[in-house]
DNA sequence: ACGGCGTTGTTCAAATTCGAACTGACCTGT
DNA sequence: ACAGGTCAGTTCGAATTTGAACAACGCCGT
């Protein structure tokens, strides 16, 4: 019903543009880590994620959250990584409903082999294609974004 | 072999800062369509190039080119939508092998259909959040990254 | 005209994704 | 103690995605 406000040029340079820059970033990550390490993104995210969590590892709803990924997506991953002993499921101290999960020494073994390559491709896709002022900008812009919508969920 | 060039704290924040924000951007624009328009998002990225294309419409391949997705994806995408009667495949005039495929008028209607609530959550969860100089920088920055992945492939 | 080679689009199986429904367990107020 | 509501995690079916394999065609030089 409220008239719609149309994006104008530059709004919509930047949205497509964007739009653009995703989908090339992460078809080639992507395929760098299922080519060279034999892990999916998720995955990888998955194991980062633990890996700086530490031995006390995360409950399943943190690891989701953090990774804005469903539950149910986070679930068949995790048991993906479980399956080749990358990461350990364990029951929550605190909460009978909970699972802690762990990465083990296997798994960190994978992130160390797969970081190098990994970065390698981070590089050449997105970091080293910008200049420090551009890095800042980005950096700058993403963050107010992902500030925002932290809160609305 | 070669010595890992490690990202340092302003890179590595300019790359988690994107991977965050473009999750949780993709996943609210994809909530919306699918919610209240009945679309994906790769069959709205179709829709609109064929729109933009006009009456003659695009090769399947440069659809998939220009879509960044793979040739697989974009048969069964533009079938689903074919099946609903939103676009139609025809043979390409010039070459035998080639398939064309053209917006239907019920296809420009559901993009019509679509596109308000479309631009008014891209806003929600990018543009609104963004001033004029940050929403330039991104597309600086963006622009940056397209024109230099488009010549690797 | 005719191979040889790249291109076009589809098909296939396998893996992955999602939300909705579900089971259990927590928690608050009474 | 207990009922109602919320939350944690999994399961389920349906839809989607991918690369590899494939068939058919165009293009080029001889």
């Amino acid at each position: 019903m409220a008239n719609t406000r149309w994006l104008d040029d530059g709004e919509m340079a930047a949205w497509t543009s964007f739009l653009e820059a995703t989908h090339r970033v992460f078809r080639e990550v992507e395929a760098q880590l299922r080519d060279e390490a034999g892990l999916s993104h998720p995955q990888y995210e998955v194991l980062i994620k633990l890996h700086q969590a530490g031995p006390d590892g995360l409950r399943m709803t943190e690891l989701a959250t953090s990774l804005i990924t469903s539950k149910s997506g986070l679930t068949y991953q995790v048991g993906q990584l479980e399956k080749r002993g990358l990461v350990t499921r364990g029951a929550c101290p605190t909460d009978t409903r909970g699972v802690t999960a762990r990465i083990t020494p296997a798994g960190s073994d994978a992130l160390r082999a797969a970081a190098p390559g990994h970065v390698e491709r981070v590089r050449a896709v997105l970091i080293d294609l910008l200049d420090r002022e551009q890095l800042d900008a980005v950096t700058d812009a993403m963050t107010s974004v992902n500030s925002r919508l932290r809160q609305e969920s």
